[in-house]
DNA sequence: ACAAATCTTGTCTATCTGGTCAACTTTTAA
DNA sequence: TTAAAAGTTGACCAGATAGACAAGATTTGT
């Protein structure tokens, strides 16, 4: 999504320019959650999007301009699904919509979720800026509810930030570690059901371990 | 650990040859936990070791040679934290020290949870033995442990599976997400003190969600 | 001491990579 | 229709990289 990458003219925009922008940024994180930044060429980019190579080159700037639009977008589906949980009275109906949302990312998202982990896994460079500022902000939101339900007695004492970790990490295993899940599980592709199963099971761990009893 | 590498004539072995090994591949690890296969060349392992780089090729085969040894390493590791748990005969007691072994190889051994995770991104090329072998075994032995104490009532009827992957999932989180966590925990380098929290939290959640209690 | 083996290292090379460029084609608004 | 802008593409370049190699230095068992 956007562009912010070659001049517009006063010319036409068309549509062009973003129906191709959006092949190769298709093309580059599949590149990009397979084999890294390092790993990935601009060639191979262009050979998946099945264009010449000094066409990517016309519309970014250069392969740090790819990865950082890609990367951008990532961070703005990561906001859409954070804001999409609506808010609820009870942490049990809290918790289980966090949980579902990461679980369908997972599935529905494996290479954005890579291509994120991967970032971290390398210092978060790029990431500096969303983890200071929308994260942070997301974050500090939800710790509070969670520690005022602790307060009034609403859930066990449990450490909102390293619970916040545990449905994080659990969830976002079966994107990242989907190599050891699917051998675990003795299947080839990982299916709905399995996403189903991890859902629930992770559900009623973090509920009960919160002390509390699923929604309705 | 062990070398692979190189012919080993009917003269002398020698210690210089163990040291030097050693050597780059602590220099390798460092250099792959942060920037990945592709992003590391074998001149900045060798600048790393504070060796020039025809050195690091008299050792090695080849770069690739250099990464297989220091997975190799990794895998040992794994091996050595896995095999170290020893079997109790309630599951908190054993669910307890997993945690508590997980956690503190994720403070320990950041990098090479660093490199096991990025292999893991990538499809796991080179894990498929230790998945399909080591791996599988050891888990398969804890699943029907698990089964059986789910039977006789000692816990709750929890996915053995995917409770061992909250459990790795929610562990790994710590040396894997680290820029995540120092910026949510609000400090520059994780100390024992949030492992400990960390580790606490954790056992807390799936204890609890288990329908266990804390040994002793 | 000495010769064989191990180890060290500067140099060289073929290949790959990101990036540039200029010629060429297509689209677009008047 | 037409000219300007947008888009396409093959060819090219400079730097980095993995790896080979040979000549020299050091260690080792005798």
């Amino acid at each position: 999504m956007i562009n912010r990458t070659m001049p517009r003219g006063p010319y036409k925009p068309g549509k062009i320019r973003q129906k191709s922008e959006q092949t190769m940024l298709d093309a580059a994180i599949q590149a990009f959650s397979q084999y890294g930044y390092s790993g990935t060429s601009m060639q191979s980019i262009a050979d998946i999007a099945g264009v010449p190579k000094a066409n990517v080159h016309y519309y970014f700037k250069n392969k740090l301009g790819v990865y950082t639009a890609v990367l951008g977008n990532i961070l703005d589906m990561w906001d859409t699904v954070l804001n999409d949980i609506t808010i609820a009275d009870d942490p049990a109906t809290v918790l289980c919509r966090y949980i579902d949302a990461k679980i369908d990312f997972s599935r529905t998202h494996p290479q954005e979720s890579r291509v994120f982990a991967k970032e971290m896994l390398s210092g978060a460079p790029h990431l500096q800026e969303f983890l200071q500022e929308k994260y942070t902000t997301w974050l500090d939101s939800r710790l509070s509810i969670f520690r005022h339900w602790i307060k009034v007695g609403k859930m066990d004492d449990i450490d909102p930030t390293h619970l916040m970790f545990m449905i994080w990490g659990s969830t976002q295993h079966y994107a990242d570690f989907a190599p050891q899940v699917t051998q675990s599980l003795g299947t080839d592709t990982l299916q709905q059901v399995h996403f189903d199963e991890a859902a629930k099971t992770v559900k009623q761990v973090i509920l009960r371990g919160c002390g509390l009893t699923p929604p309705e």
